[in-house]
DNA sequence: TTTTAATATAGCAATATTACGATAAAGGTT
DNA sequence: AACCTTTATCGTAATATTGCTATATTAAAA
C-alpha cells in the first residue's frame, strides 16, 4: 500500500496531520526559518540557503504552498514566498489545546 | 533517493521535523486524540478506535514512541500508553514562537 | 498446562517521498 | 532579437511509508 485511508478520519485531523506532514522535513523547516528570518517576504535565494538542488527546493516549496504553509507572489520573474500566518495558527492553537488537555488530566499513571 | 539529507540541519530543525512528522498522519492523529479524550493513560482498545488492522495500529504506535511523542508502560500483558507532555511542549513553543516573529515583522508585501 | 488476550514482528505489495540532472517556461536585460 | 535569471516540470532512481495477513511473543486466566 503506501497510501493513507483518508475518508477514515475527520476533516480537523487530517488538516493537522496534513500541516503537520509539510513540517515533517528539515528542509521544509529550514525553508519556514528562512523565511520568518528576513524581514516580510523574500523572493528568490532561497535556494542558496539549503544544502539541495534547486529543483528539490521547489518542490519542497511546492509542499508547503500545498499544505497552506506559505504563499507565493509572483513579482517579475522571481516568486516571493511568505508565510500563512493562519495555518501556523492552526498548529499552535491545536498544540496549546493538546497541553491544556493534558495540564487539567490526571496523569499520575506514567 | 528518498532519504533525507539529514546531516546538513541544525539540531533543532531535524527535532521539529521529526515531531512534526510523526503528527503528519491522520491515525496518529487520531491516536494521539483518543489519548487526550480518555482520563490519564490507556491501556488497550486504541485499536478499537481506528478503521485499521492492528499490526498497522501498533506500527503507528511505535512511530509515535520513536519520535518521543508517547511513553509506553508494560502492564501485565497489556500497554499503557501516554502523551509526552514535553513533545507537545516543544512543538507548541515552536509554532508560538513563529507566530511571535510573524506578528513583529512588517507583513505588507503579501 | 492449555487457552485466551494483547501487542509486536516478519514479510509482502502498493504507493509516496526525496533527490538529482536535464530541460522548459517566463520575465528581465542588453 | 539574443541572452540571462529565476522558477517549475519531467524523468528517473533510491528509499520510506502505509497497510495487510500471518505469525510470534508475552502474560494473565481458566
Amino acid at each position: 500500500m503506501g497510501a493513507t485511508k483518508t475518508d477514515e478520519y475527520t476533516e480537523s485531523q487530517i488538516l493537522v496531520a496534513t500541516l503537520a506532514k509539510a513540517i515533517g522535513h528539515p528542509a521544509r523547516v529550514a525553508i519556514i526559518e528562512y523565511l520568518m528570518k528576513v524581514d516580510s517576504c523574500i523572493c528568490g535565494d532561497i535556494v542558496d540557503v539549503l544544502p539541495l538542488a534547486q529543483p528539490t527546493v521547489s518542490r519542497h516549496l511546492k509542499e508547503l504552498k500545498n499544505a497552506g504553509l506559505i504563499r507565493g507572489n509572483v513579482i517579475g520573474n522571481s516568486i516571493c514566498y511568505c508565510i500563512d500566518k493562519n495555518a501556523v495558527d492552526t498548529l499552535q492553537t491545536y498544540f496549546a489545546g493538546l497541553i491544556h488537555t493534558i495540564s487539567i488530566k490526571d496523569k499520575t499513571c506514567c
